[in-house]
DNA sequence: CAACCTGTTCGCCA
DNA sequence: ATGGCGAACAGGTT
């Protein structure tokens, strides 16, 4: 599920432990979403307080730090990407994790988990200070300002013979975006998926920055999990095999471009 | 039973 | 060295 909104959907669960200190945890070390860490690491957390938090594009991560005469000092990082079925709840104190809830953070009167069956997502651990490399990557939001066309013209150079569907799914251009959301955007944009990047007019590039922008805004103060994408939007339509464009009604088609299934409409785009 | 999946990473190739 | 692509990862769902 987790694309950017959702992932600052879920990011936002956690929100109601700020300020509280971790009494326990629980976790298995052995488990895939821990690769390339040292999940024993994760015991510091014991002690420390929930800080803050942040999303960017798919990543979150969570600040802990000690709380003593009401200062906070900044302690430990604490990293997790929902990968494809990933999931941030809150649940009571006495929780028991079942078998795809990997990491459980105990505070007094709640527990915060992370669940994910099929273990794409990843958990990442750093003590110190200073931000870890993994989480000061240097990719501009798409909602800041940094992401502008300057820098988009940059990034759609460096991939020119990659149909633009593939483009929009890098991370390292797209912070955030996913399958739902390129398809979206180049629906809106009335850009066909399979076209490359180096075939973009200079106008569809500037489209193509306006409508990224605007999906990523709109998407974020509408989606949570109780409300869903705005009525009229591809993402109604793109997964049932008979779906039809939201503006016309045509037929939509559908191929695998850039590794995945993509939905198109051929009267729209371009 | 087989095919499919909203993500990332790796190895191979050009 | 750089960029593009397909496979692999795991488990649930259709």
């Amino acid at each position: 599920m987790p694309e950017l909104p959702e992932v600052a959907w879920y990011h936002a669960q956690w929100d109601v432990g700020r300020g509280q200190p971790i009494v326990d945890l629980a976790l298995h070390a052995r488990k895939r979403v821990f690769r390339g860490s040292n999940a024993r690491e994760l015991r510091r957390l014991i002690g420390q307080t929930l800080v803050d938090s942040e999303a960017r594009g798919k990543r979150m991560v969570f600040r802990f730090g000690d709380n003593k005469r009401g200062r906070e000092n900044l302690r430990s990082w604490l990293g997790i990407h929902l990968g494809m079925t990933g999931k941030l709840h809150v649940a009571a104190a006495n929780f028991r994790p079942a078998k795809h809830d990997h990491l459980v953070l105990y505070q007094r009167d709640r527990a915060l988990v992370f669940t994910d069956s099929r273990q794409f997502g990843r958990v990442r651990f750093h003590h110190g200070p200073d931000a870890p490399a993994w989480w000061d990557t240097g990719v501009p939001e798409i909602g800041s300002t940094k992401f502008n066309r300057c820098w988009l013209d940059l990034f759609l150079d460096r991939h020119g013979k990659a149909p633009i569907k593939a483009v929009l799914l890098m991370q390292h251009g797209f912070s955030g975006i996913g399958n739902w959301m390129a398809d979206e955007i180049l629906w809106r944009a009335h850009i066909l998926p399979a076209r490359l990047t180096s075939s973009l007019t200079c106008d569809e590039r500037g489209t193509l920055l306006k409508e990224t922008k605007f999906i990523v805004r709109r998407s974020i103060q509408t989606i949570g999990q109780n409300a869903d994408a705005p009525r009229g939007w591809l993402i109604h339509e793109r997964w049932s095999p008979t779906g039809r464009c939201p503006k016309h009604g045509t037929a939509l088609q559908h191929a695998t471009i850039g590794g995945r299934t993509t939905a198109w409409c051929a009267r729209c785009q371009r």
